[in-house]
DNA sequence: AGGTTATGACTGACCAGTCGGTCATTTTTT
DNA sequence: AAAAAATGACCGACTGGTCAGTCATAACCT
Protein backbone atom coordinates (compact mmCIF):
# COMPACT_ATOMS: atom_id res chain seq x y z
CA UNK A 1 0.00 0.00 0.00
CA UNK A 2 1.28 3.43 -0.93
CA UNK A 3 -0.33 5.35 1.89
CA UNK A 4 1.27 3.00 4.40
CA UNK A 5 4.67 3.45 2.88
CA UNK A 6 4.50 7.20 2.99
CA UNK A 7 3.34 7.07 6.57
CA UNK A 8 6.19 4.86 7.67
CA UNK A 9 8.66 6.97 5.77
CA UNK A 10 7.48 9.96 7.70
CA UNK A 11 7.70 8.07 10.93
CA UNK A 12 11.34 7.32 10.20
CA UNK A 13 12.01 10.94 9.29
CA UNK A 14 10.56 12.19 12.54
CA UNK A 15 12.51 9.69 14.56
CA UNK A 16 15.64 10.66 12.67
CA UNK A 17 14.98 14.33 13.32
CA UNK A 18 14.95 13.66 17.03
CA UNK A 19 18.14 11.60 16.98
CA UNK A 20 19.99 13.97 14.66
CA UNK A 21 18.93 16.90 16.80
CA UNK A 22 20.26 15.25 19.90
CA UNK A 23 23.52 13.97 18.51
CA UNK A 24 24.36 15.81 15.36
CA UNK A 25 24.83 14.09 12.03
CA UNK A 26 28.02 12.22 12.79
CA UNK A 27 27.04 11.43 16.33
CA UNK A 28 23.70 9.97 15.32
CA UNK A 29 23.68 6.21 14.93
CA UNK A 30 21.35 4.61 12.41
CA UNK A 31 20.53 1.83 14.82
CA UNK A 32 19.28 4.41 17.32
CA UNK A 33 17.10 6.01 14.70
CA UNK A 34 15.58 2.65 13.84
CA UNK A 35 15.05 2.04 17.51
CA UNK A 36 13.40 5.38 18.02
CA UNK A 37 11.08 4.60 15.13
CA UNK A 38 10.33 1.13 16.52
CA UNK A 39 11.64 -0.67 13.48
CA UNK A 40 14.67 -2.77 12.65
CA UNK A 41 17.80 -1.16 11.29
CA UNK A 42 17.49 -2.93 7.97
CA UNK A 43 14.08 -1.37 7.43
CA UNK A 44 15.58 2.07 7.42
CA UNK A 45 17.47 1.05 4.31
CA UNK A 46 14.26 -0.11 2.68
CA UNK A 47 13.14 3.49 2.73
CA UNK A 48 16.37 5.44 2.36
CA UNK A 49 19.43 4.73 0.30
CA UNK A 50 21.85 5.92 2.93
CA UNK A 51 22.23 7.82 6.16
CA UNK A 52 23.05 10.90 4.15
CA UNK A 53 19.87 10.51 2.13
CA UNK A 54 17.86 10.24 5.28
CA UNK A 55 19.50 13.37 6.64
CA UNK A 56 18.60 15.28 3.53
CA UNK A 57 15.03 14.04 3.81
CA UNK A 58 14.96 15.39 7.35
CA UNK A 59 16.20 18.71 5.99
CA UNK A 60 13.41 18.92 3.44
CA UNK A 61 10.84 17.87 6.01
CA UNK A 62 12.06 20.49 8.46
CA UNK A 63 12.13 23.21 5.85
CA UNK A 64 8.58 22.53 4.76
CA UNK A 65 7.36 22.42 8.33
CA UNK A 66 9.06 25.66 9.30
CA UNK A 67 7.97 27.51 6.21
CA UNK A 68 4.39 26.58 6.79
CA UNK A 69 4.51 27.66 10.41
CA UNK A 70 6.20 30.94 9.60
CA UNK A 71 3.83 32.07 6.88
CA UNK A 72 0.67 31.10 8.71
CA UNK A 73 0.28 34.46 10.38
CA UNK A 74 1.08 36.73 7.51
CA UNK A 75 -0.72 35.35 4.49
CA UNK A 76 -4.17 36.12 5.79
CA UNK A 77 -4.19 39.66 7.05
CA UNK A 78 -3.49 42.79 5.04
CA UNK A 79 -2.76 46.12 6.65
CA UNK A 80 0.16 48.46 6.17
CA UNK A 81 3.54 47.20 5.01
CA UNK A 82 4.89 47.96 8.46
CA UNK A 83 2.16 45.86 10.04
CA UNK A 84 2.90 42.99 7.71
CA UNK A 85 6.59 43.11 8.49
CA UNK A 86 5.76 43.14 12.16
CA UNK A 87 3.39 40.23 11.71
CA UNK A 88 6.08 38.24 9.94
CA UNK A 89 8.54 39.07 12.67
CA UNK A 90 6.11 37.89 15.33
CA UNK A 91 5.28 34.81 13.35
CA UNK A 92 8.93 33.83 12.99
CA UNK A 93 10.05 34.69 16.47
CA UNK A 94 7.02 32.92 17.85
CA UNK A 95 8.54 29.73 16.51
CA UNK A 96 11.39 29.96 18.96
CA UNK A 97 9.74 27.97 21.71
CA UNK A 98 9.18 24.94 19.56
CA UNK A 99 12.41 25.51 17.66
CA UNK A 100 14.55 25.42 20.77
CA UNK A 101 14.65 21.64 20.83
CA UNK A 102 15.55 21.27 17.18
CA UNK A 103 17.59 24.34 16.47
CA UNK A 104 20.60 22.12 16.63
CA UNK A 105 19.30 20.62 13.42
CA UNK A 106 19.59 23.96 11.71
CA UNK A 107 23.22 24.26 12.70
CA UNK A 108 23.84 20.73 11.54
CA UNK A 109 22.27 21.62 8.21
CA UNK A 110 24.49 24.65 7.91
CA UNK A 111 27.51 22.56 8.71
CA UNK A 112 26.41 19.91 6.26
CA UNK A 113 26.58 22.49 3.52
CA UNK A 114 30.31 22.46 4.01
CA UNK A 115 31.26 18.87 4.76
CA UNK A 116 32.45 17.56 1.46
CA UNK A 117 30.21 14.65 0.54
CA UNK A 118 26.94 16.46 1.16
CA UNK A 119 28.08 19.91 0.19
CA UNK A 120 26.44 20.45 -3.17
CA UNK A 121 23.07 19.20 -2.18
CA UNK A 122 22.73 21.29 0.94
CA UNK A 123 24.46 24.36 -0.38
CA UNK A 124 22.17 24.50 -3.39
CA UNK A 125 19.09 23.98 -1.27
CA UNK A 126 20.10 26.72 1.13
CA UNK A 127 20.89 29.11 -1.65
CA UNK A 128 17.44 28.64 -3.09
CA UNK A 129 15.85 28.90 0.32
CA UNK A 130 17.49 32.25 0.98
CA UNK A 131 16.64 33.52 -2.47
CA UNK A 132 12.96 32.78 -1.85
CA UNK A 133 13.05 34.10 1.65
CA UNK A 134 14.66 37.38 0.55
CA UNK A 135 12.30 37.73 -2.37
CA UNK A 136 9.33 37.43 -0.04
CA UNK A 137 10.57 40.09 2.39
CA UNK A 138 11.79 42.27 -0.41
CA UNK A 139 8.28 42.05 -1.87
CA UNK A 140 6.78 43.32 1.35
CA UNK A 141 9.15 46.26 1.32
CA UNK A 142 8.44 47.06 -2.31
CA UNK A 143 4.75 47.13 -1.61
CA UNK A 144 5.46 49.64 1.11
CA UNK A 145 7.41 51.80 -1.30
CA UNK A 146 4.79 51.60 -3.98
CA UNK A 147 2.03 52.58 -1.62
CA UNK A 148 4.06 55.55 -0.50
CA UNK A 149 4.36 54.26 3.03
CA UNK A 150 8.11 53.73 2.71
CA UNK A 151 10.69 56.10 1.27
CA UNK A 152 11.37 55.75 -2.42
CA UNK A 153 15.14 55.67 -2.00
CA UNK A 154 15.10 52.54 0.16
CA UNK A 155 16.84 49.60 -1.51
CA UNK A 156 14.55 46.64 -0.94
CA UNK A 157 16.94 43.78 -1.67
CA UNK A 158 19.77 44.68 0.70
CA UNK A 159 17.35 45.54 3.47
CA UNK A 160 15.50 42.27 2.92
CA UNK A 161 18.74 40.30 2.95
CA UNK A 162 19.84 41.92 6.16
CA UNK A 163 16.48 41.49 7.82
CA UNK A 164 16.24 37.86 6.85
CA UNK A 165 19.71 37.37 8.24
CA UNK A 166 18.82 39.16 11.44
CA UNK A 167 16.01 36.77 12.14
CA UNK A 168 18.25 33.76 11.69
CA UNK A 169 20.92 35.29 13.82
CA UNK A 170 18.53 36.16 16.64
CA UNK A 171 17.76 32.47 16.91
CA UNK A 172 21.44 31.77 16.95
CA UNK A 173 22.03 34.15 19.82
CA UNK A 174 19.04 32.77 21.67
CA UNK A 175 20.52 29.32 21.28
CA UNK A 176 23.74 30.37 22.93
CA UNK A 177 22.16 32.44 25.66
CA UNK A 178 19.04 31.26 27.42
CA UNK A 179 18.43 34.78 28.74
CA UNK A 180 18.24 36.23 25.27
CA UNK A 181 14.71 36.88 24.11
CA UNK A 182 14.53 36.93 20.32
CA UNK A 183 10.90 38.06 20.12
CA UNK A 184 11.18 41.36 21.98
CA UNK A 185 14.64 41.97 20.59
CA UNK A 186 13.26 41.58 17.09
CA UNK A 187 10.38 43.87 17.86
CA UNK A 188 12.48 46.62 19.38
CA UNK A 189 14.83 46.43 16.48
CA UNK A 190 11.97 46.75 14.02
CA UNK A 191 10.91 49.98 15.76
CA UNK A 192 14.16 51.55 14.71
CA UNK A 193 14.40 49.94 11.30
CA UNK A 194 10.85 50.88 10.35
CA UNK A 195 11.56 54.47 11.26
CA UNK A 196 14.35 54.31 8.70
CA UNK A 197 12.03 52.83 6.13
CA UNK A 198 9.09 55.12 6.59
CA UNK A 199 8.85 58.58 5.10
CA UNK B 1 63.04 25.67 24.71
CA UNK B 2 59.70 27.27 25.42
CA UNK B 3 59.57 29.45 22.35
CA UNK B 4 60.00 26.39 20.16
CA UNK B 5 57.12 24.61 21.83
CA UNK B 6 54.74 27.48 21.37
CA UNK B 7 55.76 27.80 17.77
CA UNK B 8 55.16 24.15 17.02
CA UNK B 9 51.88 24.24 18.86
CA UNK B 10 50.79 27.02 16.58
CA UNK B 11 52.01 25.15 13.57
CA UNK B 12 49.78 22.24 14.53
CA UNK B 13 46.83 24.57 15.12
CA UNK B 14 47.18 26.13 11.71
CA UNK B 15 47.48 22.77 10.03
CA UNK B 16 44.43 21.60 11.96
CA UNK B 17 42.49 24.68 10.93
CA UNK B 18 43.08 23.82 7.29
CA UNK B 19 42.08 20.18 7.69
CA UNK B 20 39.06 20.93 9.85
CA UNK B 21 37.96 23.61 7.40
CA UNK B 22 38.19 21.17 4.52
CA UNK B 23 36.56 18.18 6.16
CA UNK B 24 34.59 19.31 9.15
CA UNK B 25 35.28 18.08 12.65
CA UNK B 26 34.17 14.51 12.22
CA UNK B 27 35.57 14.19 8.75
CA UNK B 28 39.00 15.43 9.74
CA UNK B 29 41.51 12.69 10.48
CA UNK B 30 44.21 13.36 13.05
CA UNK B 31 46.76 11.59 10.89
CA UNK B 32 46.05 14.08 8.11
CA UNK B 33 46.51 16.99 10.45
CA UNK B 34 49.87 15.58 11.56
CA UNK B 35 50.79 15.11 7.95
CA UNK B 36 49.80 18.64 7.03
CA UNK B 37 51.95 19.90 9.92
CA UNK B 38 54.87 17.71 8.84
CA UNK B 39 55.02 15.82 12.10
CA UNK B 40 54.12 12.35 13.30
CA UNK B 41 50.70 11.58 14.61
CA UNK B 42 52.01 10.82 18.07
CA UNK B 43 53.44 14.30 18.31
CA UNK B 44 50.02 15.85 18.00
CA UNK B 45 49.18 14.14 21.26
CA UNK B 46 52.28 15.58 22.90
CA UNK B 47 50.71 18.99 22.44
CA UNK B 48 47.00 18.32 22.75
CA UNK B 49 45.12 15.95 24.99
CA UNK B 50 42.63 14.93 22.34
CA UNK B 51 41.19 15.77 18.96
CA UNK B 52 38.48 17.71 20.69
CA UNK B 53 41.03 19.74 22.63
CA UNK B 54 42.80 20.56 19.43
CA UNK B 55 39.56 21.65 17.85
CA UNK B 56 38.84 23.97 20.72
CA UNK B 57 42.35 25.40 20.41
CA UNK B 58 41.60 26.10 16.75
CA UNK B 59 38.44 27.87 17.84
CA UNK B 60 40.30 30.13 20.26
CA UNK B 61 42.98 30.83 17.68
CA UNK B 62 40.40 31.72 15.07
CA UNK B 63 38.45 33.91 17.40
CA UNK B 64 41.53 35.90 18.42
CA UNK B 65 42.61 36.28 14.82
CA UNK B 66 39.22 37.47 13.65
CA UNK B 67 38.68 39.84 16.51
CA UNK B 68 42.01 41.50 15.89
CA UNK B 69 41.31 41.88 12.20
CA UNK B 70 37.82 43.25 12.77
CA UNK B 71 38.73 45.93 15.28
CA UNK B 72 41.78 47.15 13.43
CA UNK B 73 39.88 49.75 11.44
CA UNK B 74 37.69 51.18 14.12
CA UNK B 75 39.84 51.63 17.20
CA UNK B 76 41.90 54.40 15.68
CA UNK B 77 39.58 56.89 14.08
CA UNK B 78 36.91 58.95 15.82
CA UNK B 79 34.20 60.76 13.93
CA UNK B 80 30.44 60.58 14.33
CA UNK B 81 28.74 57.51 15.73
CA UNK B 82 27.35 56.85 12.27
CA UNK B 83 30.85 56.97 10.81
CA UNK B 84 32.13 54.57 13.41
CA UNK B 85 29.33 52.12 12.77
CA UNK B 86 30.06 52.34 9.09
CA UNK B 87 33.75 51.82 9.72
CA UNK B 88 33.03 48.73 11.76
CA UNK B 89 30.75 47.42 9.06
CA UNK B 90 33.44 47.95 6.44
CA UNK B 91 36.03 46.39 8.67
CA UNK B 92 33.99 43.27 9.25
CA UNK B 93 32.69 42.82 5.75
CA UNK B 94 36.18 43.41 4.44
CA UNK B 95 37.14 40.17 6.11
CA UNK B 96 34.96 38.18 3.77
CA UNK B 97 37.62 37.56 1.16
CA UNK B 98 39.96 35.88 3.57
CA UNK B 99 37.11 34.33 5.51
CA UNK B 100 35.71 32.54 2.52
CA UNK B 101 38.15 29.66 2.80
CA UNK B 102 37.59 29.11 6.47
CA UNK B 103 33.99 30.10 6.99
CA UNK B 104 33.24 26.43 7.14
CA UNK B 105 35.10 26.49 10.42
CA UNK B 106 32.60 28.94 11.83
CA UNK B 107 29.72 26.66 10.95
CA UNK B 108 31.56 23.74 12.46
CA UNK B 109 32.04 25.76 15.63
CA UNK B 110 28.35 26.56 15.74
CA UNK B 111 27.52 22.92 15.25
CA UNK B 112 30.04 21.94 17.90
CA UNK B 113 28.11 23.99 20.41
CA UNK B 114 25.37 21.44 20.08
CA UNK B 115 27.08 18.09 19.72
CA UNK B 116 26.94 16.69 23.17
CA UNK B 117 30.51 16.09 24.27
CA UNK B 118 31.74 19.54 23.34
CA UNK B 119 28.58 21.42 24.03
CA UNK B 120 29.33 23.23 27.25
CA UNK B 121 32.71 24.48 26.23
CA UNK B 122 31.66 25.93 22.92
CA UNK B 123 28.29 27.15 24.01
CA UNK B 124 29.81 29.08 26.90
CA UNK B 125 32.51 30.55 24.71
CA UNK B 126 30.00 31.69 22.11
CA UNK B 127 27.72 33.17 24.69
CA UNK B 128 30.55 35.27 26.04
CA UNK B 129 31.68 36.21 22.57
CA UNK B 130 28.25 37.51 21.66
CA UNK B 131 27.91 39.36 24.94
CA UNK B 132 31.16 41.21 24.26
CA UNK B 133 30.32 41.79 20.66
CA UNK B 134 26.91 43.23 21.49
CA UNK B 135 28.33 45.35 24.28
CA UNK B 136 30.80 46.90 21.88
CA UNK B 137 28.20 47.80 19.26
CA UNK B 138 25.73 48.87 21.89
CA UNK B 139 28.42 51.19 23.25
CA UNK B 140 28.81 52.82 19.85
CA UNK B 141 25.08 53.42 19.69
CA UNK B 142 24.93 54.82 23.20
CA UNK B 143 27.65 57.28 22.35
CA UNK B 144 25.55 58.42 19.45
CA UNK B 145 22.57 58.89 21.71
CA UNK B 146 24.55 60.78 24.30
CA UNK B 147 26.03 63.13 21.73
CA UNK B 148 22.56 63.85 20.43
CA UNK B 149 23.33 62.36 17.04
CA UNK B 150 20.89 59.48 17.57
CA UNK B 151 17.34 59.63 18.87
CA UNK B 152 16.94 59.26 22.61
CA UNK B 153 14.22 56.64 22.32
CA UNK B 154 16.43 54.15 20.49
CA UNK B 155 17.02 50.99 22.49
CA UNK B 156 20.73 50.29 22.10
CA UNK B 157 20.84 46.65 23.20
CA UNK B 158 18.23 45.20 20.86
CA UNK B 159 19.54 47.19 17.93
CA UNK B 160 23.08 46.05 18.71
CA UNK B 161 22.00 42.43 19.00
CA UNK B 162 20.21 42.58 15.69
CA UNK B 163 23.06 44.37 13.96
CA UNK B 164 25.62 41.93 15.25
CA UNK B 165 23.42 39.14 14.03
CA UNK B 166 23.01 40.75 10.66
CA UNK B 167 26.73 40.78 10.09
CA UNK B 168 27.04 37.10 10.90
CA UNK B 169 24.12 36.25 8.70
CA UNK B 170 25.43 38.22 5.75
CA UNK B 171 28.47 35.99 5.81
CA UNK B 172 26.21 33.00 5.97
CA UNK B 173 24.28 34.11 2.92
CA UNK B 174 27.48 34.91 1.09
CA UNK B 175 28.67 31.41 1.85
CA UNK B 176 25.64 29.88 0.23
CA UNK B 177 25.55 32.20 -2.73
CA UNK B 178 28.71 33.26 -4.49
CA UNK B 179 26.89 36.15 -6.15
CA UNK B 180 25.90 37.66 -2.85
CA UNK B 181 28.06 40.61 -1.88
CA UNK B 182 28.02 41.12 1.89
CA UNK B 183 29.95 44.40 1.83
CA UNK B 184 27.60 46.47 -0.32
CA UNK B 185 24.57 44.74 1.13
CA UNK B 186 25.74 45.70 4.60
CA UNK B 187 26.35 49.25 3.52
CA UNK B 188 23.01 49.73 1.82
CA UNK B 189 21.29 48.28 4.81
CA UNK B 190 23.11 50.67 7.11
CA UNK B 191 21.80 53.59 5.04
CA UNK B 192 18.30 52.68 6.07
CA UNK B 193 19.08 51.64 9.61
CA UNK B 194 21.04 54.81 10.33
CA UNK B 195 18.13 56.89 9.12
CA UNK B 196 16.09 55.16 11.78
CA UNK B 197 18.70 55.85 14.40
CA UNK B 198 19.35 59.48 13.61
CA UNK B 199 17.16 62.34 14.75
C1' DA C 1 2.16 -20.73 -1.85
C1' DG C 2 4.24 -16.77 -3.73
C1' DG C 3 5.38 -12.25 -3.10
C1' DT C 4 6.46 -8.50 -0.25
C1' DT C 5 8.28 -6.35 3.71
C1' DA C 6 10.94 -6.54 8.05
C1' DT C 7 14.89 -7.83 10.61
C1' DG C 8 19.28 -8.00 13.15
C1' DA C 9 23.62 -10.62 13.01
C1' DC C 10 27.57 -9.88 10.49
C1' DT C 11 31.46 -7.65 8.13
C1' DG C 12 34.93 -4.74 6.70
C1' DA C 13 36.50 -0.14 6.70
C1' DC C 14 37.84 3.31 9.57
C1' DC C 15 40.19 5.92 13.19
C1' DA C 16 41.28 8.06 17.97
C1' DG C 17 44.40 7.40 21.11
C1' DT C 18 48.51 4.58 23.18
C1' DC C 19 53.07 3.09 24.00
C1' DG C 20 57.62 1.29 23.56
C1' DG C 21 61.48 2.64 21.27
C1' DT C 22 64.70 5.97 18.73
C1' DC C 23 67.64 9.75 18.41
C1' DA C 24 69.21 14.56 18.69
C1' DT C 25 70.48 17.67 22.10
C1' DT C 26 71.83 19.08 26.58
C1' DT C 27 73.99 18.26 30.98
C1' DT C 28 77.17 16.07 33.83
C1' DT C 29 81.31 13.77 34.70
C1' DT C 30 86.17 12.81 34.21
C1' DA D 1 87.54 19.01 25.91
C1' DA D 2 85.94 14.58 25.25
C1' DA D 3 83.08 10.92 26.82
C1' DA D 4 79.15 9.39 29.21
C1' DA D 5 74.65 9.93 30.94
C1' DA D 6 70.19 11.96 31.02
C1' DT D 7 66.52 14.04 28.85
C1' DG D 8 62.38 14.49 26.32
C1' DA D 9 60.73 15.41 21.68
C1' DC D 10 59.26 12.57 18.12
C1' DC D 11 57.32 8.78 15.95
C1' DG D 12 54.16 5.28 13.68
C1' DA D 13 52.66 0.47 14.31
C1' DC D 14 49.15 -1.33 16.92
C1' DT D 15 44.73 -1.87 19.55
C1' DG D 16 40.16 -1.65 20.75
C1' DG D 17 36.08 -0.12 19.54
C1' DT D 18 32.55 1.86 16.45
C1' DC D 19 29.22 1.80 12.86
C1' DA D 20 27.22 2.12 7.93
C1' DG D 21 25.52 -0.86 5.00
C1' DT D 22 24.48 -5.92 3.48
C1' DC D 23 22.13 -10.12 3.17
C1' DA D 24 20.22 -14.49 4.54
C1' DT D 25 16.32 -15.51 6.98
C1' DA D 26 11.84 -14.69 9.10
C1' DA D 27 7.33 -12.73 9.43
C1' DC D 28 3.54 -11.14 7.22
C1' DC D 29 0.35 -10.57 3.91
C1' DT D 30 -3.27 -11.78 0.02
Amino acid sequence: MDKQKAKKKNQIIEAAARIFAENGYSGAVVADIANQANIGKGTVYEYFKSKEDLFFAVFEWFQKKTEKAATVGISSLGGSAADRLRAFNDSLMGLWDEMQDVFMLVMEFWAASSSTPMRQRFKGAFKQLYVDYRKFVSGLIQEGIKSGEFRADVKPEPVAAALVGTWDALFLQAWFDENFDPATTGNDFLDTLLRGLQR
